[in-house]
RNA sequence: GCGGCGGUGGCGGAACGGUAGACGCGGAGGCCUCAAAAGCCUCUGUCCGCAAGGGCGUGUGGGUUCGACUCCCACCCGCCGCACCA
């Protein structure tokens, strides 16, 4: 209630606002930032983990001094409430907004501290009205177009997905139906333009190793050559991607993707019209999963034409085959059967020849057995790996094949034959769905001046209200004909709307810029306001966005920086990807009815055991199986520490601090263990270590429990509210109740403890005697001894003398301040 | 196939190259109670031993080191991502 009344969570932009106070060192910021969430329902246990953990972070910011930005927003456009509303007529916008409210309960019934000044919601036309500006702008810069392009189309759900949308079976991410390709003119934003970029700034920024991987994997960079074939009985030319330009003397045939726009024409007036028609057709009606399999045998049928090699001007067949994709590369490859495992199955099963332009060590060995060497001209092939160059040109032949690689591409480019040339697995960002619930696309197509851009200042194109949701292979916006029918910008002449809406990964592509000037009306954003806040420090969220989410909004920081618009490059300079939460070992699902329900949880246990359990449970970047006795150990923990505290408070309240000369015996001891836990959590924290840093502060209170009868009042009331303290991120709620009991102050307002260096150290500590590395005895050693002190403290062992004796000293090893180890013989 | 991550008690998990198993759960015994719940105390890797103590123990096999859960090499198993990417 007090956080609510006084509004504790918010912070103001000091680079906008008139400075109140002037001058004075202003603090230092820092931006932290949870995925926002999908509303759907209520939240569940993975919304607790998140915003657990986020919550903890923002604190300890907050009480090393830093004005912390904390906001939260609801990514509120998207799939789910349509489908909802198709099935039962009620409008996504309500069903999201009640689900909205649901989540604002949970967070603030679960204290998570959230400047409420700055909440957006994705569907809301305040901020969508922004996602079109931006649009625009990529529009604008030519990095939004539309293509007719072989599309992934989910039949159940009735769109376009974008390639990341569709899993490695072929099937979509949403409601896991088989994907169908369709021939559609759809909307892209130009991703691929940023690929090298994308790619080289993951060194800038602090992310977790397998994220950055899953990353360049998904960008697949190649470097290689492109290398030209000419057809000569058509007169056209085919160029090709190789990574291989080395084995060009080795190609043999020559194969192209059944999707590749030429094969018909070259087909044509063959006698192998009619086979490759067929062959195509059958091609294309194979599902992804199908065709996919890398273990199918080959198939392929020849187009009846040849192409040059370009390096020897051998004639070589041509084939059209579905082992070749269309969309990596040019849809067309050099087969090189003696160096590709792909190609050599291809060969064998169509009897095409196979030629060795690498010595591999297999030939090597036919060499050394002459008698072999005939009937074996084939063995070692396919081989992939490197060697000398033979049966190539006079030039290349003797080289190794990967010295020889960059001459033949020189040699190639000279020649005007080929060139240099990287290749990228990216492809460019399907943005348009065939969907309502989402935002509209900002433009018009007018019968005279075509396709033209809303103009800014009729932003938001607002999304009109219907009646019917269901899908029917256009967008539901079309049959809203009062507002699909509109005046051109340009020339005011009739219109039409575009009825596409947007990915809802554009929507939250942006949305942390957004946080940083929430309010505006006159922008999408004020560049002081960024200059304040951006980039987020640190950003915490679910491994499943690795891909999609984390690379598209690098890809609109870069694409809105090159615009102008922002002055860094990189949206999150710190990431955390938390694990999920399971139960018995398996994904907790409705289906499986084995879900763990926050909100029962919360009115159950209350919202600090459950915050303290879910971050308890293990290293938050692990997935962790849920366990409801593990959730009672933390409870009782909670309250066997309130107990003590309101037993303590009850005697006295105080802010001061024990005496700190005469300390004594357990005083001494107890002060050491709570500055000892000042030192652990403070370093538990800055390595996401909860579990450990929990551990320490129930440390604490053990040695608080069991010294609660010998110690000072004072002592006990100081490592009691340095529990708190040090709690407090984790459980807010219960720690700042108990740290105002014991000293009548608030604990949020508090600075986080510092721990005491002559505190941390002991004038004696428990020397570990070893005898040849093995623990055979402890002796209590003076911090300061010497080494030749601990040498004789260590020999004077008595369990130590049992095991040296009669035995030759051959060397002394002192670690001082952990142990000596003898090494006897 | 390629890339990444992981494998430690009955369980979740701790351990800058230096006492393996912190902390919690579970279990055993005890105290309190008429009884129970709650709470409190002790023990709890494993084998031998009354004990002192000792042997064995971090997926497997080697190596480096006075000393390895930790570093190196080769494997096995599990999870995740990508995958006919030319």
């Amino acid at each position: 209630a007090v956080w609510a009344r006084e509004r504790t969570w918010e912070v103001t932009n000091e680079g906008t606002a008139p400075s109140a106070s002037g001058e004075g060192a202003r603090a230092e910021s820092s931006y932290v930032l949870e995925m926002l969430p999908y509303p759907s329902g209520e939240p569940h246990i993975g919304h607790l983990k998140v915003y657990s953990v986020g919550d903890a972070i923002a604190h300890y910011h907050r009480r090393l001094g830093r004005r912390v930005l904390h906001p939260m927003g609801y990514d509120a456009f998207g799939l789910p409430a349509e489908n909802h509303a198709i099935k039962t007529g009620v409008h996504p916008r309500d069903s999201t907004a009640e689900s909205i409210a649901s989540f604002q309960r949970q967070f603030r019934r679960w204290g998570i501290s959230i400047d409420w000044s700055r909440e957006l919601a994705t569907c809301e036309p305040d901020y969508y009205r922004w996602t079109q500006w931006i649009f625009l702008e990529l529009f604008h810069a030519g990095l939004a177009y539309r293509k007719e392009a072989a599309v992934k189309w989910c039949p159940h759900d009735q769109t376009v997905l974008a390639n990341e949308q569709v899993d490695a079976e072929g099937h979509c991410e949403r409601c896991g139906a088989l994907v169908e390709i369709r021939q559609l003119e759809q909307w892209f934003l130009r991703i691929t333009d940023y690929a090298e970029r994308l790619l080289g700034d993951l060194d800038e920024i602090a992310w977790p190793e397998h994220v950055k991987t899953m990353q360049r994997n998904w960008i697949g960079r190649s470097e290689g050559a492109e290398v030209t074939f000419r057809c000569e009985e058509l007169g056209s030319d085919y160029p090709v991607f190789t990574t291989r330009p080395d084995t060009l003397f080795g190609a043999t045939f020559f194969v192209m993707a059944p999707e590749h726009p030429d094969v018909m024409r070259l087909a044509q007036g063959t006698e192998h019209e009619r086979a490759v028609s067929e062959y195509i057709n059958q091609a294309l009606n194979e599902t992804n999963e199908e065709r996919g399999n890398a273990e199918k045998p080959k198939t392929g049928v020849p187009l009846g034409r040849t192409v040059t090699n370009p390096v020897n001007g051998e004639q070589i067949p041509m084939y059209v085959a579905d082992y070749v994709l269309m969309e990596y590369g040019t849809g067309a490859i050099m087969a090189v059967p003696g160096h590709d495992e792909r190609d050599y199955a291809f060969a064998r099963a169509y009897d095409l020849p196979i030629r060795r332009v690498i010595e591999g060590p297999a030939s090597a060995a036919s060499e050394a057995d002459p008698s072999a060497a005939e009937t074996t001209e084939e063995e070692g092939l396919p081989y992939p790996g490197d060697g000398l160059l033979v049966n190539s040109r006079a030039d290349f032949d003797g080289r190794n094949n990967r010295e020889a690689l960059g001459a033949i591409v020189e040699w190639l480019d000279r020649e005007g034959k080929g060139h240099a040339s990287i290749n990228y697995r990216l492809r460019d960002w399907l943005v348009s769905r065939q969907r309502y619930w989402g935002c509209p696309i900002p433009i018009v197509y007018c019968e005279r001046c075509g396709l033209v851009p809303v103009p800014v200042e009729e932003l938001p194109v607002r999304l009109p209200d219907i009646d019917d949701y269901t899908p029917k292979g256009r967008s539901p916006l079309a049959a809203a004909e009062d507002w699909v029918n509109t005046t051109c910008p340009s020339c005011s002449g009739s219109a039409r709307r575009e009825t596409d809406t947007m990915d809802t990964f554009v929507d939250s592509s942006w949305y942390f810029l957004r946080y940083c000037d929430a309010r505006n009306e006159q922008a999408a954003w004020d560049p002081a306001a960024l200059r304040e806040w951006m980039p987020v420090d640190q950003y915490i969220g679910g491994v499943e966005h690795a891909i999609l989410h984390l690379l598209y909004a690098r890809f609109f920081t870069k694409a809105l920086a090159d615009l102008g618009h922002l002055d860094f490059q990189e949206p999150f300079q710190a990431l955390f990807t938390q694990g999920m939460v399971t139960k018995d070992g398996a994904k907790m699902s409705k289906s499986r009815g084995n879900v763990v329900s926050p909100a029962a949880l919360v009115e159950r246990y209350g919202a600090d055991t459950a915050r303290c359990y879910i971050l308890f449970i293990g290293p938050p970047d692990q997935d962790a199986d849920w366990s409801d006795e593990g959730m009672e150990g933390v409870h009782r923990f909670l309250s066997r520490l309130w107990r003590l505290v309101v037993e303590t408070a009850a005697r006295g309240q105080g802010a001061s601090m024990p005496a700190s000369q005469p300390l004594a015996d357990d005083d001494l001891k107890l002060m050491r263990k709570a500055h000892w836990a000042i030192e652990k959590v403070s370093g538990d924290l800055r390595r996401f270590a909860f579990n450990t840093a929990i551990a320490a502060v129930m440390e604490l209170l053990n040695e608080c429990s069991r010294l609660r009868e010998s110690v000072g009042i004072e002592t006990l009331r100081f490592s009691l509210s340095t529990a708190a303290s040090l709690l407090f991120p984790f459980a807010p709620h219960v720690c700042t109740d108990m740290y105002e009991r014991l000293t009548g102050a608030r604990v949020w307002e508090e600075p986080w403890p510092q721990a005491d260096p002559a505190l941390l150290e002991s004038e004696t500590y428990e020397l570990v005697c070893q005898v040849n590395g093995k623990l055979r005895d402890r002796v209590q050693a003076a911090a300061d001894a010497s080494a030749e002190e601990l040498k004789a403290l260590c020999k004077a062992a008595p369990n130590v003398q049992a095991h040296l004796d009669g035995k030759e000293l051959v060397k002394e090893i002192v670690v001082p301040g952990k142990l000596v180890n003898l090494v006897v013989r």
